[in-house]
RNA sequence: GCCCGAGUGGCGGAAUGGUAGACGCAGCGGAUUCAAAAUCCGCCGCCGCAAGGCAUGUCGGUUCGAGUCCGACCUCGGGCACCA
């Protein structure tokens, strides 16, 4: 072979290590673990550069430390329940379970030629029914344990197809497929009680040492502890049985500004006053109208109704407020009712303007008396303001937390109202009226209720006869499906045909990959050693409820005795990878639509089939909509699976997008053949003077730091830049044969976990010992990291003027006298005196003058 | 609307508060070649003949020194509980 063959090369050693089982993961007591995962994907039938940029940095992980001693789990599996296998079944009549099957066989097969060192013999679909069929057993353990619940909850409903929308599904307030107005409709549904756990999962987000400060920081947030005021206002002329309306609000101290009260449309108050009044009736109808996403609600114009009741002051009950009912309201916070502070509150103050409501000032900035206008006074809690109108001394100049603090502190003492930590958090509503998902085990007796299969019925089995030509749920409608045997008195009884969300799939199946075979939901022994999960890896995307319903379900787990008390936070380290993005090139049809162009079809900024000249839109993620996708099987057949990994992990930081280019891949495919070269010519190259062996030995060592240092800080695109630098000193050397045979096998144990097999290739050509995936990872002698002489730039204010190249142990007044001797700095100094002259040893010297 | 990020040459990016632009792409010049491909060597932020000046989204601040720290803003991206 005289260059390198990527087509040839990569099979053969990837049928190696599936020979040696190179990657299966192995219990050994004697060696410490270590469990790499990256979110597994949703089997979509193709794998995009995504996908090959998230395994690749697992795979990048799971090499290396292989290498360095631990025994590894590193699975692969498919997140398989959903709804696009349900959207396919009624576009193409296709069968859910069918077309998901044969998208798994289908991406399993574009994965493999990538080479990841992944435990095959673990896969598992989530829509196995040996995996749902534990999902329902550790289902009845919490039902049994109190962490699952049974409550109302409200649903997209589209009144044309009868059926329940997801968010996504509904457009501007219509349902995607009818094109009907959606209405809110309200089902009782099982809830996972996730906010008995809000204390919990927001205090242990500390110990998550490992995890990005912003993901913290997002679950907190979305977490929301507060603490405020609950009271209770007094509501005349209301209907029987709601005489007092209770309210939370996190800014007590605005406690004597509010002028007005809302409530949501979908409060019982509302509801009641609809009963008799038409008015009201199609006002809420209108609210109800809009879905029920939060952004969908917040964004929507502000609109009220006022009912012409008035709610009175816990404080002073001679204090009217009017009470309207408003669609920002949200039921689900609080109590569904809220207190109107027009002066700070930006979205009161935008309601009161539009309604001619009155505008009271609480509180002013220190030194100015102007009051409030288009926008809302809302400053930091920790500022200081002048308080004008509350329940203390006018005037008063204190935080507003402070004035918090003191109206809490009143308010409990006058018994007005009582202080109450509240949260944002809801529990998490699990049912869906979907077929494609996990049954949930529960069985309706007309004698004993709602109760729970028998585990030895599991898995409840999703009927393969299901047909999706009318729309709604085919569970509810299968003929005999239903029809069951209660489990406790044998009596005729009808299953429950809500399926589980998708999210509680994916909430436990890192436990289940550390024995996914057995007939429980774990094993104790395994989940012991490979629990938790050292290295995380996926999108941001997930940054929210994902990750939040995983560490739920640890808890829940231990306690209902799945994983052990050490596993309650399932992923030690979290890393989240940005998104591979492409150009988009666009042309216009005749009547100036928008038409998209693959990639593959453009060239030098032309359609190749037209020659008609394309726009080109600025990277944008990779959308099948937007035609600018790359599919990797094309970089894999054309340029080889390492072409493809070493790009991915070049150039953009992992956490952030990368966009794919075509010149990116060329230059990624050079490179592999011009290392594959320097290790076949290793002896060849060169004059031989082994005079120079140690300059080259150095950069070795300083390589071998700076590649494990990126792979160790997840920074692959500094290993990379490091390598480059490293095959640049072996092609440019004129050291010894041996010295360059050293380096290239260091260069080829570096770049293993990057480029697999052009690693392989030339570790065996240069007579390396076994397989490289074997061998040690090297260490760098920290004796060759250190330069004796460095360059000490010298700077005149600031700026860099020259620089001088001393002993690195110079002491500093030495520095000193030989930077003021520099050519640059005595002109600068033009016979005055330096001001001040700083030196800081090993880094810079700075004249002032 | 709310929460969280990100903005540095033509492009991707590098830089414990200490030489802004490592490494790579593109471009330009050269070598090799009958020619090309491939490969190799060199140059390469902007303005300026130069001295020098200007440059890290914008504006302001802290500092001997700011891409980095602080404040305000702009633009783009992620999430908002039934997309996965």
């Amino acid at each position: 072979m005289s260059r390198y063959d990527p087509a040839t090369v990569e099979p053969k050693w990837q049928e190696a290590w599936e020979k040696a089982g190179t990657f299966l993961a192995k219990r050994d007591p004697a060696k410490p673990k270590y469990y790499v995962l990256e979110m597994f994907p949703y089997p979509s039938g193709r794998i995009h550069m995504g996908h090959v940029r998230n395994y690749t940095m697992g795979d990048v992980v799971a090499r290396y430390k292989r290498s360095c001693g631990f025994s590894v789990l590193h699975p692969m599996g498919w997140d398989a329940f959903g709804m696009p296998a349900e959207n396919a079944a009624m576009e193409k009549g296709a069968n859910p379970r069918d077309w998901t099957y044969q998208n798994i066989a289908d991406m399993k097969e574009q994965m493999k030629p990538l080479g990841f060192s992944l435990d095959w013999t673990r896969e598992f679909a989530t829509c196995d029914p040996e995996y749902y069929g534990q999902q329902q057993a550790l289902f009845i353990d919490m039902l049994a344990a109190g962490l699952i619940t049974r409550k109302n909850a409200v649903v997209n409903w589209d009144p044309v197809d009868m059926t329940v929308l997801a968010n996504e599904q509904v457009i501007d307030g219509k349902g995607w497929r009818s094109g009907a107005e959606v209405e809110r409709k309200e089902l009782t549904q099982w809830f996972f009680r996730i906010s008995d756990f809000a204390d919990e999962l927001l205090a242990a987000l500390d110990g998550l040492k490992d995890w990005p400060e912003k993901v913290r920081l997002m679950q907190s947030n979305w977490i929301g502890k507060s603490k405020g005021l609950s009271f209770s206002f007094g509501v005349k002329g209301a209907p029987a049985g709601f005489e007092t309306l209770p309210v939370y609000t996190t800014r007590p101290d605005t406690m004597m500004g509010p002028t007005f009260a809302a409530i949501a449309a979908d409060h019982p108050l509302a509801k009641a006053l609809e009963k008799d009044n038409p008015e009201i009736a199609a006002f809420c109808a209108k609210c109800r109208g809009m879905g029920t996403s939060e952004a969908a609600i917040e964004q929507a114009e502000k609109l009220g109704y006022d009912t012409g009741l008035k709610v009175t002051h816990p404080a002073d009950p001679t204090l009217e407020l009017p009470l309207w009912i408003a669609n920002f309201v949200l039921m689900d916070y609080g109590t569904g009712a809220v207190i109107g502070c027009p002066a700070h509150d930006q979205r009161d103050l935008d309601f009161a303007r539009k309604y001619d409501l009155p505008v009271i000032d609480v509180f002013k900035p220190l030194g100015s008396d102007e009051s409030v206008g288009k926008t809302a006074f809302v400053p930091q809690k920790t500022e200081k303001v002048r308080y004008v109108q509350w329940h203390g001394a006018p005037g008063t100049e204190i935080t507003c937390q402070e004035a918090m603090d003191r109206t809490l502190a009143l308010y409990e003492e006058k018994g007005w109202g009582e202080a109450k930590v509240q949260f944002r958090l809801r529990d998490w509503g699990l049912s869906r009226q979907r077929y494609w998902g996990c049954p949930i085990p529960v069985v309706h007796c007309d004698a004993c209720g709602v109760v729970p299969e028998k585990k030895e019925n599991l898995p409840i089995e999703l009927p393969a006869d299901v047909s999706f030509d009318k729309p709604g749920n085919p569970l509810d409608r299968h003929p005999t499906w239903r029809d069951c045997a209660c489990p406790t008195c044998g009596r005729p009884a009808r299953r429950e045909t809500d399926t589980m969300d998708t999210f509680v799939d994916s909430s436990w199946y890192y436990a289940r990959f550390t024995a996914p075979r057995a007939t429980t939901p774990t094993v104790a022994e395994e989940a012991e050693y490979w629990m938790n999960v050292d290295q995380y890896i996926g999108g941001i995307e997930h940054a929210i409820l994902h990750l939040l319903y995983s560490r739920f379900f640890a808890r829940a787990m231990q306690i209902t005795g799945h994983l052990p008390k050490t596993a309650i936070e399932p992923f030690d380290a979290l890393f989240t990878q940005g998104m591979v993005t492409h150009e988009i090139y666009m042309t216009r049809d005749e009547r100036g639509r928008a038409v998209y162009h693959l990639p593959e079809e453009v060239e030098d900024g032309k359609v190749k089939a037209t020659g008609e000249a394309v726009t080109i839109v600025p990277s944008a993620k990779m959308s099948k909509s937007k035609k600018n996708v790359v599919d990797p099987v094309n970089i894999v057949d054309s340029f080889g699976a390492d072409t493809a990994r070493w790009f991915v992990m070049s150039d953009s930081p992992p956490e952030r997008d990368v966009e794919w280019t075509a010149s990116g891949a060329d230059a990624a495919s050079k490179h592999l053949s011009r290392v594959w070269r320097l290790a076949a010519e290793v002896d060849a190259r060169g004059a031989g003077d082994a005079s120079q062996d140690l300059a080259l030995i150095k950069t070795v060592h300083r390589t071998i730091a700076e590649v494990t240092a990126g792979i160790e800080g997840f920074a692959f695109n500094k290993s990379v830049a490091a390598l480059y630098g490293l095959a640049n000193a072996v092609q440019r050397t004129d050291a010894s044969a041996g010295a360059k045979r050293q380096a290239m096998q260091v260069m080829a144990q570096l770049m293993s976990p990057m480029t697999p097999h052009l690693a392989e290739e030339i570790w065996d050509m240069l007579g390396g010992k076994g397989l490289v995936a074997d061998a040690e990872w090297p260490r760098a002698d920290p004796a060759m990291l250190v330069d004796d002489e460095i360059v000490l730039p010298i700077q005149i204010n600031g700026k860099k003027r020259c620089e001088i190249t001393v002993p690195k142990d110079l002491p500093r007044e030495e520095v000193e006298k030989l930077a003021l001797a520099e050519d640059g700095v005595i002109r600068a100094l033009d016979g005055r005196a330096p001001k001040k002259v700083i030196v800081v040893p090993g880094r810079i010297v700075n004249v002032v003058i």
